[in-house]
DNA sequence: CCCGTGATTTAT
DNA sequence: TAAATCACGGGG
């Protein structure tokens, strides 16, 4: 399966192009679960506000932010949301990609079953907090290594970023705190599908 | 619109 | 040590 062909150690603007429309694939008890991926955000590590590693914070909850591209940073927030992150950058950037929504395509039956409030496919995976739900994803995904690891991976659909005109750029969602920053264009979307968050 | 829910961060 | 915050989701 061709999952190393993402350059995960460029910067997170590049990687989270990248991603759009690559395939996630979740391996539970055995089975797979994959998505494609729709909707994405980069946060752009130490310097930059409404990033988890501004001002070059390092604690327990966010040190695999600081691992390097290809790793997983999965925070738990609000008391009941994971959100899953790929990390991006060289050891010690602190620079991630946040992934916001996903189109299921295999296993979902599965996600329905963890997802009790989801009534339609679309319901499923669009939003930070239901990718990681319908997925079952939490801290223990962790620090994970997606170049390697064979319960979390990211499968290869298309070669290098999506065509320009299909993608879309907004600014990011939840960051308003964050001053000029919540401006900036960093949230990238897959034009016309249905499984974005915020519908 | 408003609230749950609890770890993390920030203020005192 | 106390209070506020939070890269959210669900139900009115």
């Amino acid at each position: 399966m061709p999952r190393r062909f993402l350059a995960y150690h460029d910067d997170p603007v590049t990687v989270a192009r990248n991603l759009l429309g690559q395939r996630l694939v979740r391996v539970l008890d055995g089975r797979p679960l994959s998505a494609i991926i729709d909707e994405v955000e980069a946060y752009l590590g130490a310097g930059v506000r409404a990033a988890h590693t501004f001002n070059g914070r390092r604690t327990d909850r966010n040190e695999s932010m600081y691992l390097g591209g290809g790793f997983t940073y999965v925070y738990f927030t609000y008391g009941m949301h994971h959100c899953l992150n790929v990390v991006s950058g060289r050891p010690g950037d602190g620079t991630a990609v946040l992934l916001r929504a996903l189109e299921p395509v295999e296993g979902r039956d599965a996600m329905y079953a963890r997802r009790p409030a989801a009534r339609r496919d679309h319901d499923l995976c669009s939003g930070p907090g239901k990718l990681t739900q319908a997925l079952a994803l939490d801290r223990t995904a962790d620090r994970l290594n997606l170049r390697t690891s064979r319960e979390l991976f990211v499968e290869r659909v298309r070669w290098g970023p999506p065509p320009r005109r299909l993608v879309a750029r907004t600014p990011r969602i939840g960051v308003d705190y964050s001053g000029p920053w919540a401006k900036r264009l960093l949230r990238f979307i897959l034009r016309e599908n249905p499984h974005v968050s915020r519908r």
